[in-house]
RNA sequence: GGGCCGUUAGCUCAAUAGGCAGAGCUGAGGACUUUUAAUCCUUAGGUUCUGGGUUCGAGUCCCAGGCGGCCCA
């Protein structure tokens, strides 16, 4: 072999990734190390800012400390040099490098060696420079992390398609980017204290699956070799959290990822994280309440209160009791006349027509009521608002409504003109679940891709005896936009991207 | 799936009517011992997303495709 390919690809890198790379190997022709195995930090740049929080301008300490951290900022001048070093908490604080300190040939390498980006750690004296900045006013500097790659220009907005696809950078460059990331830890924190102080139980069920059910959606399709069977992404948990509360797990939670084969867009990703839980005894009524109380929970574990501040400034009171309607309800109130679930399909369609709303010839008057709604109603649903009793044609695993025949006791929690969750009173009559389910069988085999396939195991579970039960789900993710106002596509760190 | 817009230096963007591809920041060399998006001097850096076409000449016009965004279904 006479080619190093590694060596040709270097030749065609832009210049200031070869001159990241040169300063690399001037770090090691020097005998030292650009990526050190350790450096022994006695504070971290939080410690040194709260030991030295009121340290009044122009002050030398005494004390001495060794600090870390990556270089965002710098100013070379001739004899003294200043950087701004960032932990990895978003904490900044100054590091001063002056010739009399570190001698003409620590500073010249300083000068010459450290980039952008670099990280570095610096042992010094903590003191306050002239202009009342903390810092660390340094007897030596390593190198613990030569960086190869520029950053980004720090007061230009990175591209949104650039942050998506290396969020890497994102993070390095943007406070608010780390900020997020912190913020989905504390919302899915809150979720599961708020269950855990309730009793619930936070169970795993599987991801990978013989059969898809539990929602009406297309399913990711994947292959076993060790089985040499068809296997499916889940689109939903629900069969298998029903299967635990036959079991005798009475309030059990599972917070974990769903996987559906759809379009994306700026509400919309194929995997998704979600919150499902169920509660023996309880019902439609009781899993509202319960959702309600985790979501103004974690609306104060990120503000202390249940006003939460939108990424635009904005302010969204999410407290006290939220309104409740009925779907047939506002509805009717939207076309400004009366219509029930028993309004025939022809006056549907004359509304639907004079709304300009196209009607797919295979829905049912439930299907087509339900769309009335979502194309007239929900954009103006702001403020929280459980929308009650859906038609039972739409609702196939959902118990009929106790006093209204052609209802199912479920509810659409939203907010912001977006579906935030969904709960119900569960279907447990395993002879009506077979019934159910059968019907959605025949569609699937006459090539409705969104209906589920008839999981008998599921039965058999269901014929054991279920409790009565309320169920409720809500995306994590949506919760996030309606926590912060953000994009879906900021509240998940690594979106699904076209390669590049 | 359809329509529109975008794609140019490491990053963010310009480029008149088809006529030498530019700026700021970043980088390199130099000056400066108190900088905070410093300042000053010098300077490097390009497959203009890809592939075809028109033209004496294409970042610019035409065709096809990739990727992204917005709107619609």
């Amino acid at each position: 072999m006479t080619e190093n390919p590694a060596v040709d690809a270097a030749d065609d890198l832009p210049e200031q990734m070869r001159i990241r790379r040169e300063k690399r190997d001037r770090i090691l022709a020097e005998g030292r190390e650009p990526y050190p195995v350790a450096f022994p930090r006695t504070a971290s740049l939080a410690q040194v800012r709260a030991r030295y929080a009121d340290l009044p301008t122009d002050t030398a300490t005494g004390d001495r400390v060794a600090v870390a951290g990556r270089v965002i900022f710098m100013r070379n001048t001739g004899k003294l040099c200043f950087a701004t070093l960032r932990d990895g908490d978003g904490t900044e604080l100054q590091a001063m490098l002056s010739l009399d300190r570190v001698g003409a040939p620590a500073l010249d390498s300083w000068k010459h060696l450290v980039d952008l980006g670099d990280h570095v750690g610096v042992t010094g004296e903590v003191i306050t420079s002239r202009r009342g900045e903390l810092s660390v006013l340094a007897d030596e500097w390593v190198m613990t992390a030569k960086a190869l790659r520029p950053l980004p220009v720090a007061h230009k907005p990175l591209s949104e398609e650039a942050r998506v696809r290396q969020r890497y950078v994102d993070l390095i460059v943007r406070p608010q980017a780390r900020d997020n990331v912190r913020t989905r830890a504390t919302v899915v924190r809150s979720l599961r204290d708020s269950l855990h102080a309730r009793g619930f139980v936070e169970v795993e069920t599987p991801m990978l699956q013989l059969l898809h059910g539990g929602a009406a959606a297309r399913p990711f399709v994947t292959h076993s070799n060790a089985l040499d069977t068809q296997l499916y992404l889940r689109i939903a948990p629900e069969l298998f959290l029903k299967r635990c509360v036959v079991g005798g797990i009475d309030r059990v939670f599972e917070i974990n990822r769903n996987f559906r084969n759809e379009g994306m867009d700026s509400s919309h990703s194929p995997e998704f994280a979600m919150l499902e839980t169920y509660q023996a005894y309880g019902d439609y009524d009781t899993v509202a309440t319960l959702t309600r109380e985790l979501v103004q929970a974690a609306a104060a574990a990120l503000t202390g209160s249940t006003t939460v501040v939108h990424h635009d400034g904005s302010e969204v009171d999410l407290g006290g009791q939220w309104r409740e309607v009925t779907l047939f309800g506002v509805l009717s109130e939207a076309v400004g006349d009366q219509v029930t679930v028993r309004t025939p399909m022809v006056r549907l369609v004359e509304l639907a027509d004079k709304h300009a709303l196209p009607v797919d010839p295979k829905w049912g008057p439930g299907k087509l009521a339900e769309e009335l709604f979502e194309h007239l109603v929900v954009p103006e649903l702001r403020a929280p608002t459980f929308v009650r009793d859906y038609p039972e044609e739409t609702s196939p695993l959902t118990r009929a409504h106790r006093t209204e025949p052609g209802l199912a006791e479920k509810w659409d929690l939203y907010v912001q003109g977006f579906e935030l969750g969904t709960g119900y009173s569960e279907l447990v009559d395993p002879v009506v679940q077979r019934q159910r389910l059968v019907a959605q069988a025949r569609q699937a085999a006459r090539g409705d891709d969104e209906a589920m396939p008839l999981d008998e195991d599921f039965l058999r579970a269901m014929e054991y005896g279920m409790p009565p039960s309320g169920g409720m789900g809500m995306g994590i993710d949506r919760l996030l936009m309606a926590l912060t106002g953000l994009g879906i596509r900021e509240t998940i760190l690594f979106p699904l991207v076209r390669p590049e």
